[in-house]
DNA sequence: TTAATATGTAGTAGTTTTACTACAAAAGTT
DNA sequence: AACTTTTGTAGTAAAACTACTACATATTAA
């Protein structure tokens, strides 16, 4: 009889979720949390053999949440379940101690299969990401963190511009030409494979 | 016989909001649409009396999409049904012509009853944002939230310039001139007092 | 130790965005 | 009703930014 939780600050989607779980899974009993709190709680009070983490909840530090769980509870299956676009995101997740990441856009079908993948003990990928792992093994550089990729000069730039310096402030600042600057910035774009700031800073706030 | 539309791009959310309104409403049928296209399209083929509308769906231009349902069905009661923050998008959404906003972080009990209400015939109002209603009354302009300074549009193209789009894409997309676009930036920056997307972007995150 | 890349820097020409101005229609005030 | 402000819309000139190119110096890989 597998224990789940369920964790997810809406609710409709945690009954949702439920319902598709206790459907699929023989004698699955499903718990509900709403809150890292609560989740917390929910874990100490009993063995829970799957949790499926919804992280994109205010408050959470999703990182730090999950590390907090694995300490504790090290051999529980965690199954993210995020809004967050998969091939952005679910990389640094499955790094980080997760057993499997789905995105919330992938259908009910898309759902049981990754609750009972994760259930029989093995780790589950979405097909979407299992094309990009074989991408990245052929292709070593992209599966480093993109981050990491800028050099010193790239990253002092990017600092800035993430403070929402322009391009003439940041030139100006580092006393170099603006067509300098806009190189810079060319090339951190491609590196991070964004284009425009506000991606960037997403990108940036995943990977940090 | 209540005819519901259940529109989400999420099939989880959709699924959620499916049972529950038909456990809780005699002979509902609820039928779902995953796109804004998708929802013209069940819209055309029978009448609705309800329709719930998930507006932070990609593509959907949201308030010309509640103006096109509002023009070929007049009769159809909407309730928007948002992760946005009720407090400052709701109010947006009811004088574009919804009939109700209900916020995805509300409890199953609320989307019942904001339901029911609608299927009454009457508008239906967040126990938050009735309160909300009644200090604006009092209190008109000055502890109000710079965002709620916004107009519609102005919101709306804010909304997209939060997503990173440019200038010249809002103004494809919404069949503007680019300068009234341009226009409209300036203006939102003015009243949110910044001076780049970013700060922007910052600011609203302050007040949700 | 070559050969291949990556990095730091910039010019030029072309695009995009902003500033400033404008104006009619709508909304709000007196 | 008359007056003021806000909103939706745009033109034009100026400013900011990007694309493409270039090149010398580091780094890295073969």
């Amino acid at each position: 009889m597998p224990n789940i939780l369920v964790v997810d600050d809406q609710e409709v989607v945690r009954y949702g979720t439920t319902l598709i779980l206790q459907k699929s899974i023989e004698d699955a009993h499903v718990s509900e949390a709403a809150s890292f709190e609560d989740t917390l709680k929910m874990l100490s009070t009993k063995k829970f053999d799957l949790l499926i983490l919804d992280i994109d909840m205010p408050g959470g530090n999703n990182h730090q949440m999950l590390d907090v769980i694995r300490l504790r509870h090290p051999d529980i299956r965690i199954l993210i379940f995020s809004s967050y676009d998969e091939q952005i995101f679910g990389w640094r997740y499955l790094e980080a101690g997760a057993d499997g990441f789905l995105s919330k856009k992938t259908g009910i079908e898309e759902i049981k299969n990754a609750a009972k993948t994760l259930l029989r003990g093995e780790k589950y990928l979405s097909p979407t990401l299992k094309q990009t792992l074989l991408n990245n093994f052929t292709n070593k550089k992209a599966a480093t963190n993109p981050i990491q990729r800028l050099s010193s000069r790239e990253n002092n730039i990017m600092q800035l511009l993430i403070k929402g310096s322009s391009v003439a402030e940041i030139a100006e600042k580092l006393s170099l030409q603006i067509s300098t600057v806009s190189t810079y910035k060319k090339r951190i774009f491609e590196k991070l494979q964004v284009s425009n700031v506000i991606e960037m800073i997403e990108k940036v706030q995943l990977y940090s």
